[in-house]
DNA sequence: GACTTGCATTCTGGATCCAGTATCCGAAAT
DNA sequence: ATTTCGGATACTGGATCCAGAATGCAAGTC
């Protein structure tokens, strides 16, 4: 019961989500089988709940609530904070602690750019060496992305599928690089993703198509409108939670530093 | 591997020879100075010590040591050694500790090949929004950078200007990405500079006149033409270090003055 | 009644301490 | 003599403990 009634008047103010200790918890309690080491178990945690929007932007992190949540000490916590700002993902205010890193509309443009850069480059050159078995992996890897519809299936699923089509193995650094990407608006995506028309529900099925034909500017294409399409779907949500969003943020008084 | 290492060069006998121990001392004693928090002052110092040579890749990097070397716990070392893993420098092998990360060649290719297509854009972006006072500015610093020569002032001038060049402040993701992969070769970018022929020294102020002239591409053309000069120069080390050192340079240690 | 200042609470950052495990060396057996 | 098994060593990873700093509250004063 050390949780007190601060999560009413502190962070948790805007209604939308129930308290993020409870969903934490059940998310602890997944993750809890075999860990070689519980500094990992704690960074895929907290990874995950940010990226689920179970821990919101903004969200402020306290090392201690997030140690007896998971059921680990402080140490490994910290560790998997440190981890975590490394990836962009959380922010440290000098001796005030850490806060889930929000995405500005600037920054999340930012990132469309560079991914379609990256991404459609490194397209380009997986489809230039591309094999038979890696194209069967792909299709499968692809018919799993589109089918998959739940939360952290549906990431995974997709990131096997992009790692494959993009060639991580063989491309490791430039997959470091569009996983970094991906992880910077993976939160947002995922809210776009409830909203979404589902239009482009099979887009997957078609990239490989045109990938399989070995028809390069065709897929390069699909995979450009595809992330713009995206892209503009994130930005537009973006944009209204910033305006709507604004007064609730004033309403908490936090300073910047 | 490294057993030169654990026969005694390591664990005791302190100072023997010009060991990396000797010269993370001084390291960490120009360090010493005023630091927010030790956690920050341990990873710069590490994170030098790795970009100067001073730890060559391989090295195994031991908790304790470096602890007492650098005259803090070994908690904040642990911190510095998880941002320095996710930086890609350091690689950890579970329950053994970490180590220094080296590069292969081929991973080495692939950080220019995508310094090139990351930089090459950023130039262009950069240039279509370019005002007198950021001109004024780059030219100061390019200015510099082609004076500084020794070791840790030519990086940060080097870094400054490309910062200036490639518009951090208003693009901070996109240079956040050529940061890391710029992190990535330093360490053998400073061994090549220290036999380049100087050649290239005025390479900044160059790429600085084109920018100003306001010619797009041939001031691209110009820093796609100096990236390649660096990387060709880099993977002839890297080769030459990998037939040549494989052997030897395992168990013999790498004289450095 | 409002503002300022001082004190108490709380939380982060660091140090010390403890347990688990991997490596290394030696001894014994084949 | 070589190989394998067991114990000792030592290092990493985790937990508990301690100090410093920032925030919030309250009391006193203008």
């Amino acid at each position: 019961m050390t949780a007190q009634e601060r999560s009413g008047g502190d962070v948790a103010a805007p209604g939308t989500t129930a308290d993020p200790e409870s969903a934490l918890a059940r998310l602890a309690g997944r993750h809890a089988a075999g860990y070689r080491s519980v500094g990992v178990m704690a960074y895929d945690i907290i990874r995950e709940a940010i990226l689920d929007g179970t821990l919101p932007p903004g969200h402020k992190l306290r090392q201690e609530t997030l140690a007896e949540l998971i059921g680990v000490s402080r140490l490994p916590v910290r560790s998997a904070l440190i981890q975590l700002e490394s990836d962009g993902l959380v922010e440290f205010h000098d001796r005030r602690g850490a806060v889930v890193k929000s995405l500005s509309v600037d920054q999340a443009r930012e990132v469309y750019q560079l991914r379609i850069l990256l991404e459609t480059e490194a397209l380009r050159q997986s489809m230039s060496d591309m094999g038979d078995e890696r194209l069967a992996r792909l299709r499968r890897l692809g018919r799993t992305a589109d089918e998959e519809q739940e939360g952290a299936g549906f990431v995974d699923a997709r990131t096997e599928f992009y790692a494959e089509l993009y060639d991580a193995a063989r491309r490791p650094i430039q997959w470091e690089l569009i996983e970094e990407l991906r992880l910077k608006v993976g939160r947002y995506m995922l809210g776009w993703r409830l909203v979404g028309d589902g239009t482009h529900q099979h887009s997957h099925d078609e990239l490989t198509d045109a990938v399989a034909a070995g028809e390069v500017e065709p897929a390069v294409a699909l995979l450009r409108h595809h992330l713009e399409v995206v892209r503009d779907g994130v930005l537009e949500m973006l944009e209204a939670e910033a305006s709507e969003g604004g007064a609730a943020a004033t309403r908490r008084r936090r300073a910047r530093s």
